[in-house]
RNA sequence: GCUGCUGUAGCUCAGUGGUAGAGCGCACCCUUGGUAAGGGUGAGGUCGGGAGUUCAAUCCUCCCCAGCAGCACCA
């Protein structure tokens, strides 16, 4: 006798022996249990309400107030909906697949004409329709010739070659949605009124690759965003407008951080703004590095393609770097482009990444494993020519910079560098206001070089190290470099978005290719291992991200405006210079406003610039010898004595790692 | 790189087949005002670049460049 054990919504659960039968099916029990069933779980899968249950299965009836089950199926089904309205709005439009994402779902079309921000509406006034036809949704198996030629029948060769790209005898499911069919996996719900029809929009149409291939044919895509209710819509539309108001190329104007243009795509003109943010940050890096034991060094910017060819770069990513040719029989003297000759033309390429120089200097002089572990630091300026629709403000650019670092160490040493890294980054990103941060490690991937022994040993010294600094970790087992392991660290900013920032790898390869070696113990020379890592990433992004987490509010120590002492009448101006000229020496970035301006004029307009310390003067500061003290985001002033404010202040611009 | 969209004053944007407008900002003048915009006057644009159609192009067509969204990429 087969034995059920149902739970209900509201947390009861019985157990049932019943003549269940393989073929009964759970929506019988839900309809007579829980009129608001939308699926269950059926022995931890997520299962649809009209699939066939086996004896002795365990049984949860899931409703919309189970937010992972009813998003899943609310986005899914809005999925299917949206690609019938489609194809019932545009005759003739190809479907190809539709799978649900974080907060929502896509649906990739082939059509000749593209579809305007017209066209969404108009797709959307149809799904509502469709939601409120309650049409049913009903589910079959289908063997693979009939659902191939189905889908030959009705044109959609899509559907066709996705069949065709299913491994073996895998049953085929079919979903019906009214009359529109999809080949789908599901579940679904029950009928198309399940959907909530006001908690869902369109967002946008873009060109997506057919199956991620660039070779491939560009589809259409249609990007939709779903929740259980309105109030989780509303949500997430205000976390999008949240998100636009930090955008940093919004902020790095109005704020006049740094610009671009067209003359120099991807790469960045700093403004006195922005480079003071960028130099507190070098500075602050610089410190903790020479504190962490690294030695800085900086290497050349143009370097021989042999350099390249013998790395293995050159072969993999020249046309990814900015390659530059030298005619050196010009000796710098004869400009006649025509006098060019081939013979001696030496080809040359930005340095795209530091690691080949740092083995340059690594490779002068003998080393001994008594200077190892070498740590050299760089703030490797590179320059990566990358793909015009890569590029994003200044978080994807042509040309960055890199707080890069190579340690050269022996196998030994793996380890207790790898901790030592950790727990740098850990306090380095605390430090920076980014105490949340996640480690991802990266295994061995199925086209590597190197032994099993040596991935062996390499992986557990990584894991070791992170469960010795007490940290967890996620795993993404095959995603590691071709020569080695690494872990890749993402913070988590203001509003819960995720960036990957920091990274740290093992490579016994490149010290190979490029001939570095150390005397050991033995007396015999050896392979060093080389272990790259970046805490940062890259200044560049970093900075971005700073400016977007903070919203343009940085830190004291990182505003690149600090105070702005500000004259409400001109007989305070020279007082107002002095309060500046004694912040100055304190070590504060301090400015006047002396403008024949209201002072309600002034604090709004720095307010706007979000400047964090605003010092108004009137006479009555002039003769008291104090200041009035206005902080960003704060309605409220307080007079202050000024050697108490000038101190107070100059505390706060002492960068963290030296308070 | 691919698909789509966009490019007009420093910024945000309006506009027209007959060579352009607003607000903010900027300059100057008046105003010395106590914590988020005081008033006036003025300057400022090869309408992204090139070619074509046209009597005439900022507007229409084509090519290029750059930006935006997504895809692909990210040593």
């Amino acid at each position: 006798m087969a034995q059920i054990s149902l739970t209900f919504p509201d947390g009861n659960a019985r157990s049932y022996e019943a003549g269940i039968t393989a073929g009964d099916v759970a929506a019988d029990i839900s309809k007579s249990l829980a009129k608001k069933a939308i699926s269950a779980t059926v022995n931890g899968q997520h299962w649809d309400l009209q699939w066939p249950i086996d004896a002795d299965s365990s049984i949860n009836i899931n409703t919309m107030k189970d937010e992972g089950p009813a998003n899943e199926l609310i986005r899914h089904d809005l999925a299917h909906i949206m690609a019938r309205a489609v194809q019932e709005l545009y005759p003739g439009v190809k479907v190809t697949i539709g799978p649900v994402i974080e907060n929502g779902w896509y649906y990739d079309f082939d059509r000749d004409e593209p579809f305007t921000p017209e066209d969404l509406g108009a797709i959307e006034k149809k799904m509502k329709e469709i939601i409120n036809l309650r049409d049913e949704v009903k589910t079959e198996i289908w063997d693979r010739d009939r659902a191939v030629q189905h889908y030959r029948d009705n044109d959609e060769p899509f559907k066709v070659e996705l069949i065709e790209s299913i491994p073996g005898d895998e049953p085929l499911r079919m979903y019906w949605h009214g009359h529109w069919q999809d080949l789908c996996r599901g579940p679904h719900l029950q009928h198309t009124g399940q959907v909530p029809a006001d908690a869902f929009k369109l967002m946008s149409v873009a060109g997506a690759y057919w199956r991620g291939d660039s070779d491939r044919k560009m589809l259409q895509r249609i990007y939709g965003v779903a929740f259980t209710g309105k109030e989780k819509l509303k949500n997430y539309l205000n976390f999008l407008e949240e998100a636009e108001k930090r955008d940093h190329r919004k902020l790095g104007r109005e704020m006049s951080l740094f610009h671009m243009q067209e003359e120099a795509p991807g790469q960045v003109f700093w403004h006195p703004n922005g480079w003071t943010i960028y130099t507190a940050l070098q500075d602050y890096m610089r410190r903790k590095q020479r504190a962490g034991g690294y030695n800085e060094i900086n290497t050349p910017q143009v370097v021989d393609r042999k350099l390249w060819e013998a790395s293995g770069h050159w072969d993999k990513y020249q046309h990814h770097m900015f390659v530059v040719e030298v005619d050196e029989s010009r000796d710098g003297e004869n400009d006649d482009a025509s006098a060019k000759n081939k013979e001696q033309t030496r080809i040359n390429a930005l340095k795209p990444m530091n690691c080949p120089c740092h083995v340059q200097v690594f490779n002068q002089g003998l080393k001994s494993y008594r200077d190892l572990p070498l740590r050299l630091a760089e703030f490797g300026s590179c320059a990566r020519f990358e793909p015009s629709g890569a590029l994003h403000g200044i978080m994807r650019v042509r040309g960055f910079t890199q707080d890069d670092a190579h340690i050269f160490c022996t196998e030994e040493q793996i380890q207790e560098e790898c901790a030592r890294f950790i727990d740098f980054l850990a306090d380095v990103y605390r430090e920076l206001g980014f105490p949340e941060f996640e480690i991802r490690f990266a295994t061995r991937p199925e086209k590597r070089v190197g032994t099993d022994e040596s991935w062996d040993y390499v992986e557990g010294a990584l894991e070791k190290a992170i469960k010795a600094v007490g940290r967890d970790y996620t795993l993404e087992p095959g995603d590691g470099a071709f020569y080695g392991p690494k872990l890749d660290f993402y913070l988590t900013d203001a509003i819960g978005r995720v960036w990957q920032c920091g990274t740290f790898q093992v490579d016994p390869n490149l010290p190979e290719r490029l001939g570095a070696t150390y005397i050991a113990a033995d007396g015999e020379k050896h392979r060093p291992y080389m272990l790259h890592r970046a805490c940062l990433g890259s200044f560049e992004r970093f900075i971005g991200i700073l400016i977007e987490n903070w919203e343009g509010k940085l830190p004291f120590w990182l505003a690149p405006r600090q105070v702005v002492v500000a004259s409400i009448v001109s007989e305070a101006n020279d007082y107002v210079q002095q309060v500046v000229d004694q912040l100055t020496a304190a070590g504060v970035r301090a400015e006047a406003d002396l403008r024949n301006e209201k002072i309600n004029y002034k604090v709004r307009e720095h307010s706007v610039g979000k400047v964090p310390v605003i010092l108004a003067c009137g006479m009555k500061e002039v003769e008291e010898e104090t200041v009035s003290v206005r902080r960003l985001g704060e309605k409220k002033t307080s007079v202050e004595s000024l050697d108490s404010t000038i101190k107070a202040l100059s505390t706060e611009a002492t960068p963290p790692d030296l308070l």
